[in-house]
DNA sequence: GTCTATAATACGATAGAC
DNA sequence: GTCTATCGTATTATAGAC
């Protein structure tokens, strides 16, 4: 009876890459919206649903659980990014810029919570030996990925990025919490941005 | 003797404003580096060569320190707007577009130490019942600047904020740090942003 | 105006049971 | 695979002297 239910839903026993997944999920979110040093391990395992030893008994240390968030938040862009330039490229490619697909590629992944503003984070802790190196590491490989497999010329990657750190920041800010934010969100980025967290 | 100076310069005794602008002064850069949460009253302190509990004694509260910093950050862009704008209105204002003497005016800033990344820390920190409040107010005091004062329209004050956004992003990650984070300073603001922390 | 001493708490991490 | 109990430490804030 119990073992008929194998989908990660909430469970109470479940394999350690299940349970590592749930984890990365929640810690995500909970290390985007409060940064690096402001979420506690104890917030990320309420969030998932587990205790507190146990989370850092899984990835042994608060800042091993935030590299793999960032690891897995970087490849979460990278991968977005080259389905839509795969995208792009087998069809007629309209306009000689790939990154007007980008853009809404970026846009998207807003739905997958925390992935933006816990790479966000991360870019903040330039002055972290570890956390910085990694931070500088993924800001550096999605950069080449705009200059060399998309092939951006370097002004034209600067303003996608630029758009990118905007849309960072507006989603730090929980700018739609705020009746004059939302009017700031709507008249930049439309309704693409409009989304309050749930808490 | 001791009364001759008065000028602010690392004196045992200062008046309280001197004190005040002083723990700011060394505050903005420590919460610029490591954040709202990760800075501790502790390395303010050292950094502006007196005790913790004198710091804390000043302003209240480790929270509102920061939103001292904050509001000062928040206030030295708009004054370095305002004056960038009046000087090209006095002028002949070659370009209709303003904003191509607001981004110098901002990269200047760069110098002041701490003003573009103690506000990023502050723009990160959304979810902050107080902190993510002031926050968004600031950010929406420089967007109305940006649009009422300066008269940008909603594309292009949205164009000026990116690149903004992204500068503040460079400087938070340390960029220079890094060889090929060196090269990516080069490609996009040229030498404007290839500052080294002292640390 | 500024310090030393310290209280109070929060947090990451470990030990060990089940 | 997961928990409870707990240690050690770092940090904000207060008390009180000079």
């Amino acid at each position: 009876m119990s073992s008929m239910t194998s989908a990660p839903v909430a469970e109470r026993r479940m394999s350690a890459a299940d349970r590592r997944d749930a984890i990365l999920d929640a810690a995500s979110v909970v290390f985007g919206e409060r940064g690096y040093v402001g979420a506690t391990t104890d917030q990320v395992a309420r969030a998932a649903g587990i205790s507190q030893p146990y989370v850092v008994r899984m990835f042994g240390s608060k800042e091993a659980l935030f590299l793999a968030v960032i690891d897995r938040a970087k490849t979460a862009v990278l991968e977005a990014f080259r389905s839509a330039l795969e995208g792009w490229r087998e069809e007629g490619s309209p306009t000689g810029d790939p990154s007007c697909v980008l853009g809404p590629a970026y846009f998207e992944l807003v739905r997958e919570r925390g992935v933006h503003t816990s790479l966000m984070q991360a870019f903040m802790q330039g002055s972290d030996p570890v956390v910085g190196r990694a931070a500088r590491s993924g800001f550096l490989d999605i950069w080449r990925f705009l200059r060399e497999e998309a092939g951006l010329d370097a002004e034209t990657a600067r303003l996608f990025l630029a758009d990118g750190m905007l849309i960072n920041v507006l989603l730090g800010l929980e700018m739609a919490r705020d009746p004059a934010g939302q009017e700031l969100l709507a008249q930049t980025f439309g309704d693409k941005l409009d989304v309050l967290p749930p808490a």
